[in-house]
DNA sequence: CTTGACCTTCCAATCATGGGAAGGTGTAGC
DNA sequence: GCTACACCTTCCCATGATTGGAAGGTCAAG
């Protein structure tokens, strides 16, 4: 299948394809003679797992990380494990920082009118 | 005061306000006769309005829309307070997008048994 | 009058992705 | 066989916010 295909049936667009073989996050697949990338179900299913883990928030590296272990079948499931924890404590870190701006944000406009008159506690605060 | 005094005033990197000035978010500031950027309290002011919109999450593009909103006396309260409350729903957004990965990484390890073996229903999650 | 801390501009890199140009290829219909 | 169109190739550029560094000018203290 060329790279439209494995596009379509992983959900990575072929843009993106074409990166994650340039940065060698995935092996460059085999050319048709005229030169057209040919992909095979495994290519598409190794680019589903880097879809799934992109989704789950992985930075490309971890994600290359993640490959590799997937990949090497001697590996201790212990490696895995504390990768994502370390990888859920930073998802819950951003998640906390994001919401303590919101709460933040909340709480100054719940004292602002919101009406047509200019007072505004909300940028009294910011710029003060 | 140089530039770095009023980054160091106002927690703004001299890099940032460059920047800041670049992409006009902030009026360029008077120059020294050898050039050097010179800047007063006011300009320390709205350094300090940019960094803490900053921190609450705001994009420079909505800065400079509060920073207009700042400076305009005549605006409507109900403005401001519209653009907090639509920024507070994002950021809401945001942080339960990453909450749900974390809670769906953290679902997955807890069926991962984290020793030297090496089945890891982890990866078998990502990678199916 | 040298040293060191500061300033200037310019250029490049980061991370992940998308957009588009210029040109080659594959296939369907006529 | 020719034409149209969808697809492929590589290459360069843009995003958003920030940092880093190089090359060179300026200022104040010793």
């Amino acid at each position: 299948m060329n790279i439209g295909q494995a596009a379509e049936a992983s959900g990575v667009s072929a843009k993106m394809i074409r990166y994650y073989e340039e940065i060698a996050l995935i092996p460059p697949p085999a050319r048709s003679q005229s030169g057209y990338r040919v992909y095979g179900p495994d290519d598409v299913h190794t680019l589903r797992f880097v879809r799934r883990a992109r989704s789950l928030g992985f930075s490309i590296e971890e994600t290359g990380a993640l490959l590799a272990l997937w990949r090497d079948r001697s590996r201790a499931s212990a490696d895995v494990k504390a990768m994502a924890l370390k990888h859920v404590a930073e998802l819950e870190e951003k998640a906390a920082a994001l919401k303590a701006m919101a709460k933040t944000l909340r709480h100054l406009a719940s004292h602002c009118h919101g009406d047509g008159r200019p007072d505004c506690p909300i940028l009294d605060e910011i710029g003060s």
